[in-house]
Order: C-alpha cells, then sequence, then structure tokens
DNA sequence: CTGAAAGCGCTTACAG
DNA sequence: CTGAAAGCGCTTACAG
C-alpha cells in the first residue's frame, strides 16, 4: 500500500494524493475529498523514510536524557513530549548513561538520524566543550547553565543553584543548624553539584562561618544506593551533625535510610534536606523538605526556545534561570523553639 | 557529504562503498581498506533514512511503554535497550499514557515507520483484543500474560500476579494477619491486578476465610498520589485492619503516607506489602516488604523472544512467567510472637 | 572484484 | 487545478 495505490484508487496522480496529504494549497474539494476518502478506506499512511529523506532528513527532534533514574528529568520529559506533540513534531528520547557521553552520542545522531535539534536534559561541560561545535542543529540545555561554556548558539535554562542552595543554608541557619554536612554530585564531574555547593559555601560566609568542606562534604552520584553509602560514610566521619542537605531527592532518600540505620530519626536527630522537588519527596514519612525545581516551565522553556531556533535559523543563545521554591516540610527540626511556628507549614506560602 | 563523495574521493563507486559499508564479501582488501579511511577522514555516516527507504523500512525495534511513573518499567527498559545494543539493534521507547490506547498507537507506529518488531510493557487486553491483528510484526508483551487472549502471534512474559499475591497472603497470614486491605489497580482497567486480586482471594479461601472485597478493597492507579487517596478511603471505611497490601511499591509508598497522616506508624499500628520490588522499596522506612518481579529476565527473555521472532519469521507465541520473590523486611509485623524471629531477615535467603 | 543502473516511496519544481 | 518527471541517498541484482 503506497501512495501509487492510492492515487490509482482515487484517479488521480500521485502529486496531487502528495498535494493532498501535505495540504498543500492548489487542490481541487473534489480531489481533496475523494482522496481522503481513499486514504481512510485504505487505513494508509505514508512511509515516513520516503517522506524524510526527500524532504532532506529533518524528521523529529531529539531529547537527550543523562541517565534513566533522576525523576525530575522524567518529570521534564514528560512535559516536553506533550509540548512537542503539541507543536505536531515528533521528540524521540535517548537515555544515554550517567557517565556516558552525551554530546557524542548527539553527533553521531545528527550524522545519521538528522534530528531538528537537540534538548539535553543534563550535560557535563567537558564533553560539551569537547564536541559541541560538531553538532550542525540547535540546541538546548536544561537543568544546566551553559552560560559560560563559551558556546555560541546552546542555549540553556536551568534553576539557579547557587542561590537555591544558600537558601537551603539559610533555612537551616535561621534554624539554628550550625554542623550542617553536604552529600551530592562529585564537583568534578557533575557541574550543577560544584554550583550548590558553592552556593553552600557562600551562604556560610555569609553568616560569618566558614563551611569544612573536607570535613563535612561527601560526593556522591545521583541514586539512593550512592546517597546511602555516602551519607555512612559522612556520619562515620563527622559524628556531631545536626542537619544533613543532599544535592537531590533520590539521594535523600538513600541519606534518611543511612541515618535511620545508624539508629537516629529524622528530623529528631538529624534534619534532612533534599533537591527537585520530585514527587516522592512529599510522600516520604517524614515529608522531605526540598528545593522545588520547575520541571514544567523548564520544559516549556526549553521547547519553545528548540523550536524557535529552528524556525528561525540557529539563534544566538540565550541563558535564562526560572524560578525555585524552597519547600518547608516536615524533615526539617527547628533548633530554636521560638522559631518552630514559623519553619511549620512553609509550603503553603 | 553522501555516498557520492565517499566514492568520488575514494575512487571507487558507490556501490563499492556501500558494498563496504554493510560488510558484504566480494571486495577487494585494498578497496576496503581505502573506503574506510575515506569514510574515517571525513565522519561520514549513512543517511538512516535512506538505507531503511531501500531495505524495505524495517529499521528498528519499538518500546511501547505504558506509564512514564512506572518504576519497574524503567528498569525493565534500561536493561531491554542494553539488550537490543547488545545485538546491534535499534530499539526507540514511545511512552504511552496510562489510560491511552497502546495498540492503537502500535499500528500508526507500524504504518508509518516499519519497526521490526513491538515490545510493549504493560498491556490493556482490551485494546490488543481490538486491535492487535492490525500489527504487522512480532510482538512481545511483558510483565501481562497474554496467554487467554486468544491473539496468535503474540508472546508474552510475565510474573505469574495470582501466585505471588496468594504468597503475600500467605506470608500475612502467617504473621497473624487476618483483617487485610488491599490497594490495587481497578480490576476492570488493570489486568494484572485483576489476576493479584484473584490470589488474594484464592489465598483466603485456601485458609477456610473469605475476602471481603466490597469492604477491603480499594482500586487506584499506579502513583503514590493516587494510593494515598485510596488508602485514605479504605481506612476510613474499614479502620480495623492490621495489614494493607498495595499492588505496586509506588502505591505502597502512597499509603504509607497516608498510614502516617492518619497516626498510624508501619508496622507497628498496621503492617504493609508492596508489589515490584523497585529500588525505593528498599530504601524507605522501614524497609517494604514486596514482591520483586524480576526485571532483568523479563527483559532478556522478551528482547530474546522478539529477536528470535524476527529471524525466523513470526513464531506461534509462547507465554511462560518468570520466577518471583517475596523480600520480606521490615515493614509487616508479626502478630505471633513465636513468629517474630522467622518474619525479620528474611530477604537473605 | 567492480561499476552502471534500477528502484525503495515519497515531494516538488515545472509545464500545461 | 493536475500530471509527468526528477531527485532525495541509499542497496542490490545484473553485467562484465
Amino acid at each position: 500500500m503506497d501512495i501509487r495505490d492510492i492515487a490509482r484508487l482515487a484517479g488521480y496522480s500521485v502529486g496531487t494524493v502528495s498535494r493532498v496529504l501535505n495540504d498543500h494549497p492548489g487542490v481541487s474539494d473534489r480531489a481533496r475529498e475523494r482522496v481522503l476518502e481513499v486514504v481512510r478506506e485504505m487505513g494508509y499512511e505514508p512511509n515516513a523514510n520516503a517522506r524524510h529523506l526527500k524532504m532532506r532528513g529533518r524528521a523529529s527532534f531529539a531529547i537527550m536524557v543523562k541517565g534513566m533514574q533522576n525523576m525530575l528529568f522524567n518529570d521534564i520529559i514528560e512535559k516536553a513530549e506533550g509540548l512537542f506533540a503539541a507543536a505536531d513534531e515528533e521528540a524521540r528520547i535517548h537515555f544515554v548513561d550517567e557517565d556516558a557521553d552525551e554530546v557524542a552520542r548527539a553527533i553521531h545522531l545528527d550524522r545519521i538520524r538528522h534530528p531538528k535539534g537537540f534538548l539535553f536534559l543534563g550535560g557535563d561541560p567537558n564533553n560539551f566543550r569537547a564536541g559541541f561545535e560538531q553538532i550542525s542543529v540547535p540546541c538546548v540545555l536544561l537543568t544546566n547553565t551553559a552560560e559560560e561554556w563559551g558556546l555560541r548558539g546552546l542555549s540553556s535554562f536551568s534553576t539557579n543553584d547557587a542561590e537555591a542552595a544558600g537558601c537551603v543554608i539559610d533555612y537551616l541557619w535561621e534554624c539554628g543548624h550550625r554542623r550542617i554536612g553536604i552529600i551530592g554530585g562529585d564537583r568534578e564531574v557533575s557541574e550543577v553539584s560544584s554550583h550548590r555547593l558553592d552556593g553552600v559555601v557562600c551562604a556560610f560566609e555569609r553568616h560569618g562561618a566558614t563551611f569544612d568542606a573536607e570535613r563535612c562534604y561527601e560526593p556522591c552520584r545521583f541514586s539512593m544506593g550512592d546517597g546511602y553509602h555516602a551519607a555512612m560514610r559522612l556520619l562515620e566521619r563527622a559524628d556531631d551533625l545536626t542537619a544533613v542537605f543532599a544535592f537531590g531527592d533520590v539521594i535523600a532518600l538513600g541519606v534518611q535510610r543511612a541515618i535511620s540505620d545508624r539508629g537516629f530519626r529524622v528530623p529528631a536527630d538529624i534534619s534532612l534536606v533534599g533537591f527537585d522537588g520530585v514527587d516522592v519527596s512529599q510522600y516520604s514519612v517524614p515529608r522531605l523538605t526540598t528545593v522545588r525545581q520547575d520541571a514544567g516551565l523548564l520544559a516549556r522553556k526549553g521547547v519553545e526556545a528548540l523550536l524557535a531556533a529552528v524556525r528561525d535559523g540557529g539563534a544566538e543563545g540565550v541563558h535564562e534561570s526560572v524560578p525555585f521554591r524552597l519547600l518547608r516540610r516536615e524533615s526539617v527540626l527547628s533548633l530554636r523553639p521560638a522559631a518552630t511556628a514559623g519553619a511549620k507549614g512553609g509550603e503553603r506560602s
């Protein structure tokens, strides 16, 4: 069943059928109706390979997702897919391993599949610096800022990680916490972690204190298992902590388990804060205090920018941060009785 | 940069270049080396659209995933992707909404993309009965059994849901629980839920009791939020339950939160069992007792069957169940002091 | 072993 | 408004 069959059955040429199928002008109503009738009857759908071959290949968009376990990315994917669909665009999802090279994968895809553009969910600056210029189509990066990567034509939308991390420290400080441990991605590898750590360090300085990274910072990958083991190491080394800030909700879940396994309770003995604001954070017991990244807005800005860049021909590259929110829930204990009331129910604000 | 450029640069015809690229016999070593040299130098990669057009379209496999929030499916996808890659096959992931028609989507893809085969993660028998025969390529279904759907050419690999659910009830029974609530998918819509419920009912009968579905069964979708609300309804209606069995770990997480919000503790006041055995279940506090489905084996069997069906030309369709394991962890309290020891640390076995 | 040529299923100037 | 024809970038009989 190909376009020639339809043409024959409809009594028109393949050119006319093609024009009908593509909603091109210059077709009589009679022809249009007749062709559509046959198409419907036969359940015909054009071969996408042939179509894209002819139309110079640029078929769909590619979403490059770093890691399969990142629940925030799942939320973003879900929204982005809907947005692409609404714009009548196909989007194909490619998961790449957390420590694989997402840019190399994209270069390869660019060559063999000719996507219209790439939406990156997470990315390693080293990979981008090494290969980005080899990508021939518009690219947008989400959750990382590429502002300082010096790459022409790459846009990025992200949460201001340093500021958000600073807010967490401010909040903990306000609750009377001074001995705070940090568990997050390796700053050599994970740039968001590096920014968040900067925010922590600055916040400490703001409060006239110094963050002792040597003792109170423990790096790990973004998974529950890694969070668990990192917390075990941290709690072993620094047994006087009153609070732990994990650079991801999934990490925080592992940390919570570790705290519990060492015989402590959250938040009675140790307070805990996460990052991302994924669904599970509000169902854990206790509900996890965390920084909510706005997955919906991130997805929308990213998809719109990508669509615009494709339409207008690769733009300059913009870098924007989207608002975040500190969700004050139940996993942080105020050490200052007077402040207790203020620390509760804050999510409503 | 197309195959003609390579041919010109290498000093051979496009036919020879194509043969080299496809590892066909009948090419001199000299030609092969020369062509590969140019290919490498130019970073050339053949246009997949053209290739597939010529090769009659069948390009890659399609993985149809029902719902984006199912963590078990995530595990299976991850394994399956690796397996396809190892077999040098491409696999494209399509997420379809939990209540959208995955078979209709597949029919559409079948027509426009001509995949080699479909791997379904989850599926609604109604959709399959309505449209399955319109799919022209081999299909394998995972996590549901299609044994009784009467569909020629569809294979399925799954956990024996009824048996597994029965084991859960047996275990709770053994721990002294009699007033057990069930929270799971709507049996009209979710066949796995219906099977699990059958298992529950049978197990009650085995123990000389009757399961009162009217009072003790509350349906919901497979998400934490739905689990939470369903549990609220159930606990409201049946306030004497000593245990709740949720038909999915994500549901169980919501249930745990609901139990806690009603002022009860798990397992001291109410015991809780999940289903699936996803990562998060072992990090929750308390660690969740659950049925572990073997995502790795499911993925392996599914991919192998699909590959074989494509190779040998659509086979008959086999239906196999894969072993499961009841992971006895911390969320179930034994009501019979003597049995306490046996109920703990069971995961090790 | 190699090349010239047909053809995969479409789209799109170009005529009429 | 419609049709005949060229061409998208490949693969693969068919000759030689």
